[in-house]
DNA sequence: CAAATAGTGTCTGTCAGACAATATGCC
DNA sequence: GGCATATTGTCTGACAGACACTATTTG
């Protein structure tokens, strides 16, 4: 049966409702550290458990605007996040209450603040992403699909300037990539192929104020390129193990 | 708001009807040319226009399985197809009789048949993927993303092998590829990629049992596998517009 | 035999990663 | 001064793409 005879014998508002909600996992890097913006339900079932922020689409509101609702909703900030889709979950079981099918994002953002204290939830707060607690419903593994999105993204996209702030050195840039990668990068070699790839990015021909906090040089500062992708790719080190 | 404080205050059943659909991207290759299954409309809206094979989700149906039996039922063929997610597509006014809300899936098979004739949809046919007809709804834009993902999935999976039959020769998945990007490819070059790419592809030992149709020796055949993903990836050539 | 195809060999340029070297600025 | 960092240079091995070559099979 398709789409247009299972329209014609049937009336949708005669099913059992389906839920549609928007989930958001938000990225942004505090004290070094990759962190991911949880909220604390107030409400049955897994009340009082961590959740990721979202909700249910309103009419007349598009996909991407409704995850970037929840999101300003609590983050106060809307401006300067790159957001996009994810991937959709729509098991039978996955809400208790009825059927939800939840269409998940990914929002990346630099030094974002602390979340909206009286905004609505019982909690929200940022957790780092290698200590996590125990996720509501299948918020544990929407999570994992996002960070492990963001680590592909890094490959291929300029995604880690959304991670830095408007003007940044090369040095920052790589403890972007060091730290949602989890992985040490050499700091000469990754230098020179940021610089080698085009359009990632773009002198702005001024230096730091001052040399780092242990010494050294003052930097040059960047901002971002206009590439879209980056070519070539800065490729993770192998991880034989995923290979197969 | 988010979602624990939604749910408190709202009944979401209150709200205007959200259907949730998948709808299927089918590629197969047919004759040496790339296709996509579609399905022709016999209701409104877009009455005879040709449009992706999909359906409502039911209820205690997830939304892989909802996927796969949709294009079952259009093919009659569950079997050797690979099934994967693409994207979700929700604006408010994409079909104008209610809120849908479509999860898109992208499946790839070799050489599937004809469609079932006599199934419910006023004609199915497999269309050439490079002269499409007029889609309706925004189908034209779920079927150039399913395009282009199953172009980049090429790249790094041996989602190749899913378009071969169950053996083949490095000429015959060399046409999988040069098809599916529209390229040609060098074929030595070719031939020596895909041996040296650990688990792509493993000798059977035997041999077609004649040569080419216009002459050459036999070649040796090769069935998938057990990568799940090629180290180091066949890049397309380098696409220069797609970069900015 | 001519043409087409399978499969291999060689060469060159690019690039990633290891390592070294130099310069600058904080303590 | 001693140390950490920024930036550039050098070398090596892997690999992609161009090209050439041999062997095999069809018509």
């Amino acid at each position: 049966m398709n789409e247009s005879e299972f329209l014609a014998g049937y009336d949708p508002r005669a099913y059992p409702a389906v839920a549609v909600t928007v989930d958001v996992v938000a990225l942004t890097i505090r004290g070094g550290e990759l962190h991911v913006l949880l909220v604390q339900r107030g409400e049955q079932p897994y009340a009082g458990r961590w959740a990721l922020p979202g909700g249910f689409i309103r009419p007349g509101e598009d996909l991407p605007e409704a995850a970037a609702r929840e999101l300003a909703e609590e983050t106060g900030l809307a401006e300067r996040v790159h957001i996009e889709q994810l991937a959709s979950y729509g098991a039978p079981e996955r809400d208790p209450r009825m059927r939800v099918v939840s269409i998940s994002y990914l929002a990346f953002a630099p030094g974002l603040p602390d979340p909206r204290a009286g905004s609505d939830a019982a909690d929200a707060a940022w957790h780092r992403a290698d200590r996590l607690p125990e996720l509501a419903f299948d918020h544990e593994r929407i999570l994992g699909n996002g960070l492990e999105r963001a680590r592909d993204k890094l490959e291929y996209t300029p995604l880690a300037t959304a991670f830095a702030g408007e003007r940044f050195t090369i040095s920052e840039l790589r403890a972007v990539y060091e730290t949602v990668w989890g992985v040490p990068l050499h700091a000469g070699n990754f230098h020179r192929k940021i610089l080698s790839v085009p359009g990632f990015v773009e002198s702005t021909g001024e230096t730091t104020e001052s040399g780092g906090a242990r010494g050294g040089p003052r930097a040059k500062l960047y901002r971002a390129g206009d590439a879209r992708l980056l070519h070539p790719a800065l490729l993770r080190p192998a991880r034989e193990e995923e290979v197969r």
